[in-house]
DNA sequence: TACAATGTTGAGCGACGAACTCGACAATTC
DNA sequence: GAATTGTCGAGTTCGTCGCTCAACATTGTA
């Protein structure tokens, strides 16, 4: 997809991680009966590296996102209800925090002096907005769209 | 003050470029005489590497945020009053954009095949927001953000 | 005019993360 | 028990971040 870290003038940038991991749990979602789906299928329906896509699933599994089926006919399945899974959850799992500044963050220290910190309150408006907002945006909300857009191109194309 | 680069799970996150950046322009609006302040003196007062804070000032003065007085005497001045400076401006000027994934930026390709691009929407309402945000932040309220928090120190010290 | 105090530029460097790859190992199920 | 799956951790390549340094240009003062 990507191929290539990000460049300069990009800080801010989510990673890769992120984007391949929601997209992988939309794969799930979207595969709804209960029949795990296997890495190597998400890999090439979604254009993710395989063996990139096998560390991004252990994080998800260790979070609790996912559980895996071994043995053949075996692969990933969510543990949960694509309804009940947000975004900001997945993506804090794979990033690790979308806080903008190291202050903001739960433990974080700050690099200023005392009195000094005087960027921060426009930051933590704006990262509590960024959480409410992805927090209102779940898996089943994305892969709907997902479903949707398919529909319309398979229609494009029988046209 | 930082130090050092930005560690792992820290995605989305400000680089030292804009934290000092604005911090030195702070400095500038706060020694609001027509009298212009010298590389060193920004960087002490800030704490800035003073060899990097060349740079910074370099690029702010590219992007028209400052202008410099060469000679003995000479330094940095602001261009305008710090009142029709607004963070959004500066930060980008010095981070290049705060866009989190790169198919918002201008210009920006969207790496996933059309109609599979199913996060955007949410970053695009979250990159907007942040914008406005920043947009409406001053240079002069942060600048008289740090001279009552300074007054409170000093005051704080004299009992 | 000389000189010293400034700012400007760009090359370069060490450390570290991003994005993968690979290979050995463990667990399952047929 | 052999084949098929997932798990784990080390290793690789590449590029950015944060910063330094040295050479050069400019300007005010004597």
């Amino acid at each position: 997809m990507r191929g290539y870290p990000a460049g300069p003038g990009e800080a801010m940038r989510l990673s890769t991680k992120s984007d391949y991991g929601v997209r992988a749990l939309i794969e799930l979602a979207l595969s709804g009966d209960g029949a795990p789906v296997q890495r190597a299928e998400i890999a090439s329906r979604q254009h993710i590296p395989e063996s990139y896509l096998d560390h991004l699933l252990a994080q998800l599994r260790r979070d609790g996102f996912v559980r895996s089926v071994r043995g053949p006919g075996g692969g990933h399945l969510l543990t949960r209800e694509p309804e009940e899974m947000c975004l900001l959850h997945v993506i804090e799992s794979l990033e690790g925090s979308v806080a903008p500044i190291a202050c903001l963050e739960e433990g974080g220290e700050c690099s200023h002096e005392p009195g000094e910190c005087v960027q921060r309150w426009v930051w933590e408006d704006i990262y509590e907005e960024t959480r409410r907002r992805l927090r209102a945006v779940s898996l089943a909300d994305l892969a709907e769209r997902v479903r949707d857009r398919r529909r319309a191109a398979a229609a494009n194309y029988s046209i």
